[in-house]
RNA sequence: GGUGAGGUGGCUGAGUGGUCGAAAGCAGCGCUUUGCUAAAGCGCCGUACCCCAAAAGGGUACCGAGGGUUCGAAUCCCUCCCUCACCGCCA
């Protein structure tokens, strides 16, 4: 949520740079100002009357233990009450009408973010490794097959199409990748593991931003209002809402598996073949709360985190800046970490690094005491370290030897219990 | 799911219709005093919003949330949420 007084000050600024998201959004601003300004003006004017009211509250009780009547003044605040009444429903309507507009305005994006209207407009600021030399790779999807390691005709049996069932060797790589991660981000990276439950209320998915634009993307359990994780950052980024954290806490710094949850009705193609794109996924979530002097830095050592899991797993990967019109919702400033996929031919997202400086914070009312004891807005940012299926993917396609079989990375080998994955 | 108890400021804890935004204590901050650590005395010490160019200052709201009663609600009534205890059910 943008801070209502930096648009009252500086509208032509937050105009501009609504503006290069390319979404339109600048528009809602000349509306939120005047709804402001009356919003404003309804308020000075209620509590004129409710100070009036107070006031003459207090001498009908003064009058009263005097004995002395004091008819004539309740008929006054009677009267003043009506008023409040009216008033305070104007203020509420203005003040809901400003809040829903604000909940529906996305972020700013920070200035060092390259102007684009598209993907087209991302760039690629540096690669890890190399393309391996293959010269015709199968697919995860004819590997998972020869090898058994998911099953997607019967995942569709059970829950319809973009699904996975894991199995056998497939379902113990996924949770050897799983610890794997957990592991380097605790141990090394100084993250503390997290088990959130996956199911939320909606406060929650507001704070965070999914809502209210993304409704229709998300899982939801209408009777009582709870929704299922669309990704870890939920529940992580909300652990500490409605607090105020001491300064010398920060930054926070949370990971967490959880499946996630999604419906993206997407149309079906090359982007949904194979595990790459599901409504149901793993993903381990790296979370950081911090001070706004210290996130872009944090947002650094943030993806550096997540690249760590590519590199010891010997993935090659691109790191892409994601321009301004490719920016999610809440996002100010956000890298992409793209593996690449032989089998594929082609670089898979697993996760997306982004500083939200306060605009989920001021949702949440997650703050923080400075040194001066002045609240301030936290600053939260979020990546995965990283995503599974795609991850899944790109490894089995990497690892794939000549007879079939696939050869795991070192680091991986504990985890899993062997160094390949081989026929039955 | 049922029954009972309860939700007050960073914490403990008073307050059952009117100068209560809320006693007192603890913690915190500042000053003073005493031969250091410590202790004592005094003062300050919630949040959000509105008015004001700003500061100073003034005002409004907030005692789990939302409604209601009343001239006036932390205090009375209703609904909901949460916590605790016991019972039922259950991995």
């Amino acid at each position: 949520m943008l801070d209502i007084r930096l648009i009252r000050e500086k509208p032509d600024f937050v105009r501009e740079r609504l503006a290069t998201r390319g979404g339109g959004d600048e528009a809602k601003i000349d509306n939120v100002i005047s709804i402001d300004a009356e919003r404003r003006k309804t308020e000075t004017e209620l509590q004129g009357l409710q100070s009036e009211r107070n006031r003459l509250s207090k001498e009908i009780g003064a009058k009263r233990s005097r004995k002395e009547s004091s008819e004539e003044l309740e008929a006054r605040v009677r009267q003043i009450g009506e008023q409040i009444v009216d008033l305070t429903q104007r203020a509420s309507a203005f003040d809901e009408a400003q809040r829903s507009l604000l909940l529906e305005t996305p972020n700013l994006p920070h200035e060092s973010v390259p102007i684009g209207k598209d993907p087209s407009g991302n760039r690629v600021l540096r690669t890890w490794g190399e393309k391996p030399p293959f010269t015709d790779p199968a697919d995860h999807v004819a590997l998972g097959a020869k090898l058994k390691l998911f099953d997607l005709e019967r995942a569709a049996k059970l829950s319809g199409s973009g699904f996975i069932c894991f199995t056998g060797a497939g379902a113990k790589l996924e949770r050897a990748l799983i610890n794997f991660m957990i592991d380097l981000h605790t141990r090394e990276h100084g993250y503390i593991e997290i088990s959130p439950p996956f199911l939320v209320r909606r406060d929650c998915m507001i704070g965070t931003s999914q809502l209210p634009k993304l409704e229709a993307d998300m899982y939801g359990l209408e009777e009582n209002q709870l929704f299922l994780v669309p990704t870890a950052e939920v529940p992580l980024t909300n652990l500490h809402r409605d607090e105020i954290l001491n300064v010398a806490d920060l930054p926070k710094k949370f990971v967490a598996y959880t499946p996630c949850f999604r419906r993206e009705a997407g149309a079906a193609g090359r982007e949904t073949r194979g595990i790459i794109r599901v409504h149901q996924f793993d993903k381990v979530e790296l979370v950081k709360i911090t001070t706004p002097e210290k996130s872009y830095d944090e947002l650094e050592s943030l993806t550096a985190d997540a690249e760590r899991v590519l590199q010891l797993l010997g993935l090659h990967y691109q790191i892409v800046e994601l321009c301004t019109g490719d920016l999610s919702f809440g996002s100010a400033k956000t890298y992409d970490i793209e593996v690449w996929a032989p089998g594929q031919n082609t670089y898979l997202e697993v996760s997306s690094c982004s500083n939200f400086e306060d605009f989920q914070a001021r949702r949440m009312q997650l703050r923080y005491k400075d040194s001066q004891g002045k609240n301030r807005f936290c600053h939260t940012l979020n990546g995965s370290g990283v995503a599974l299926p795609r991850l899944f993917a790109a490894l089995i396609e990497t690892g794939q030897q000549k007879d079939g079989s696939i050869r795991l990375p070192e680091k991986l080998r504990p985890y899993f219990g062997a160094s390949e994955i081989n026929h039955e």
